[in-house]
DNA sequence: TATTTGTTTAACAATTTTGTTAGCACAAAA
DNA sequence: TTTTGTGCTAACAAAATTGTTAAACAAATA
């Protein structure tokens, strides 16, 4: 019975599912040490024992929460890299917009995954020595282009590596240090979607100028 | 005896110090949730009775180190500020290269502070208020010379807020994803005092041409 | 020297958290 | 109808972690 069903036919989560959303907000927002397993249990509706019944050891239930993280998270990055239809500069502009989309839908990844490599490197070389290559490849073709361009007279020359790092800086950042902020900056916070849309204009600008020809 | 001596007239750590100096590293590296006070004890070269007797809880022996964390926390805040003295543009810039050396000095504040505050924010409600109001007047003076400097046509118009938001954005995600990025970004990374003053660099730059007058 | 005060240790206690197990209930298969 | 397997619960077990205490010891003080 793999698929619960109720009187009025709705599907409803089995209680696996239930227990995989509780693990996933209560890892996201605390992290693996600060996680209770009957915590997550509580909120999934279940037994602890049933969790352990599915799971066995909380090590397992984090590890299927922290692999869909990180596929996601990668995606995130992929993001940055823009449409290779479009001219350079829309190309950039437009990953810097997606990439912040991103990680808008995914305020609290990004806190994570970092809290999670900081916590536990040695765990994650196998995700680097796939990942590494891959982003080695698109940084070089899209530095290429970029220089073609800046002879070109169409934007200014810069270090792919060093841009990507300053729109992830400046995407990222907003969300993760929001709780933080917040409170800090009054009137211009107080609407979370009216700031987060500000804030990714201003984010496209800086960008925007900083790779513009003077 | 509360400055013990060696033989050789040296000054050695008293115990507390030693505690104070061992779960400072254990918190900032591994959290709240994550930090073992029996771990500190060791670390510190002292039983763990020793620590449970000079500072009673682990709760107590935290605040001890969040005290002085949001301390040194809010002077970095407050060097974006930079020198009054100078022209507002020098200041700026100023401020965005003191400020990255206070994170440069203290590269896991960031992260430390910012997982505080998503885990209790009751407890920095004080911190808060008082912080509040003091921020929103330097704002306030800081905006009026923008703007004036912006009449003038000596730089752009923009929103001081926002312009923080940005430097503290590129200063702290240098460090805080700092072990994120390194096995990312190859060569670029290899030599961290080489990286970190490119980026410092590059920051400015970023800084410098988002306040420029077009 | 005797007394007091503060420091240290070892052993223990309490609590929290994770993980296990025996067995019940129920449905599908034989 | 019996059997078999799965989902499930309650109660228990084990481990890790924090916190306490009594007593030994050392240092300062009267």
């Amino acid at each position: 019975m793999l698929v619960k069903e109720r009187d009025d036919n709705q599907e409803v989560k089995t209680k696996e599912q239930q227990i995989l959303a509780a693990a996933e907000q209560e890892f996201l927002t605390k992290g693996y040490d600060g996680a209770r397993t009957t915590a997550i249990a509580k909120v999934a509706g279940v037994t602890h024992a049933m969790l352990h019944y599915y799971f066995r050891t909380k090590e397992q239930l984090f590890e299927r929460i922290v692999d869909e993280k990180f596929a996601t998270m990668s995606r995130s990055m992929f993001a940055i890299m823009g449409d290779p239809k479009l001219p350079i500069v829309e190309r950039i502009i437009g990953g810097v917009a997606t990439h912040f989309d991103f990680v808008a839908e995914n305020p609290l990844l990004p806190r994570f995954i970092i809290n999670e490599i900081v916590a536990r490197p040695e765990r994650y070389e196998v995700f680097y020595k796939r990942a590494g290559v891959v982003i080695e490849t698109m940084y070089r073709d899209l530095q290429l282009e970029i220089d073609l361009a800046a002879e070109r007279g169409e934007m200014e020359k810069v270090d792919v590596k060093m841009l990507f790092i300053s729109i992830m800086s400046m995407n990222v950042f907003t969300f993760v240090a929001y709780p933080f902020m917040e409170p800090l900056m009054g009137e211009l916070m107080s609407d979370r979607a009216r700031f987060l849309s500000q804030r990714k204009a201003e984010n496209i600008e800086t960008i925007l100028r900083r790779i513009k020809k003077q």
